[in-house]
DNA sequence: TGTAGCATGTAAGCCGTTACATGATTGA
DNA sequence: TCAATCATGTAACGGCTTACATGCTACA
């Protein structure tokens, strides 16, 4: 396919998707984890920056991931006991995780936002459920904030959880000022009244 | 399929994918557009809160909203000219945008962030090439604010924007608390230099 | 003259979802 | 004893992506 063979230096650009580095990067703190407790830690990590996948998609990856080489697999069912399943990273499931870290393409952070989106569109709605809304999402948002100040307070000691704890940081800015910034619109949507394109 | 005939009262509960009403609502500010333009429109404005898709997915969503009679189609296309089809909103389309706007359930934002997740993993990272790609994301951030206030500047005037103007104070907050949330990660590595897990 | 932008699609495939299915363990 | 949680999957499906294909138009 290629015009002349690759000129020497160019490694192999494929990547895997993210989601499988989330999980290599869950298990790159040395813990064996089973399927289940990876979506429990997710959910309470790098979901602040990361939407935490459906189990489903959770045990196909750990699949790929195995049939790969880069995490392994244990069985560590008690005799009768309850059936689990512990992964753990492998040496090259470590060197995978570097290589995507250091090399993989820089994505854009992907955002969906439907409280935004129907603010946007605030001249089509009823002007109670908006306003409902707009606080059930600060709601979620002090939930959230919550969640992630207990993360930050649990980050302190080595530096193995050093860069964990500036992340924290970030998102609690980054959240914070969402926070606000809902808000400051309940705030102007309530002393101006719904707004109205046409008046009647 | 049901158990029994529904109770009165309980509707079609059934949604259409959030992207069909972001066409629909980008529609609804009464201009007629191609499915190009609508993407143009979608990078100009929703995509601060909503990722714009790709083209492909566009058209086979205005497909669907014209097979359901929620956009009409119009060839706009000069005799021996350039093909080209319009798409404006039907009375049915502003009709279940309402619907969607007031009645569907609050999805919570999704967010996927690279940089973010990278910095998490940032003992495991070439410190060079970490600062490297914190720098593009801050100059990345600087981008889109600019984006943002001309849009921003834009939307002075009439009541049909006063909810868009909203939004995009709304964002001009939010991005700004990660630009300086990454200002500050920026200036934590700087002084203190990579930190390590393993000395060494 | 050629390239970038306008404009419209098809095909293949993957990521991720929901719904469904199963069963053990813990604690109220 | 009953419900919630732990734990692991399969099946079906849909949204969205990338790659590919086509051709016109404006402009440097």
């Amino acid at each position: 396919m290629s015009v002349a063979d690759e000129p020497t230096g160019v490694k192999d650009e494929t990547w895997l998707p993210t989601t499988a580095y989330v999980l290599l990067g869950l298990l790159s703190f040395g813990q064996r984890l089973t399927g289940y407790e990876l979506r429990q830690w997710a959910l309470g990590s790098t979901r602040f920056f990361w939407a935490a996948p459906a189990m489903s998609q959770i045990y196909r990856e750990l699949d790929r991931l195995e049939r790969g080489g880069l995490v392994d697999e244990r069985d560590e069912s008690g005799d009768a006991g309850r059936a689990r399943t512990t992964y753990g990273i492998t040496d090259e499931g470590l060197g995978e995780l570097r290589r995507w870290i250091d090399d993989a393409p820089s994505d854009e952070p992907v955002i969906r936002h439907p409280a935004a989106f129907r603010l946007f569109l605030g001249h089509l709605a009823d002007a109670d459920k908006l306003r409902t809304r707009l606080l059930a999402h600060r709601d979620w948002l002090d939930g959230l904030l919550a969640d992630l100040d207990e993360v930050r307070t649990g980050l302190v000691g080595d530096d193995r959880i050093a860069y964990p704890a500036l992340v924290a940081d970030w998102g609690l800015e980054f959240f914070g000022a969402e926070r606000s910034a809902t808000d400051d619109v309940i705030g102007r949507i309530d002393v101006s009244g719904p707004i109205r394109a046409d008046p009647g």
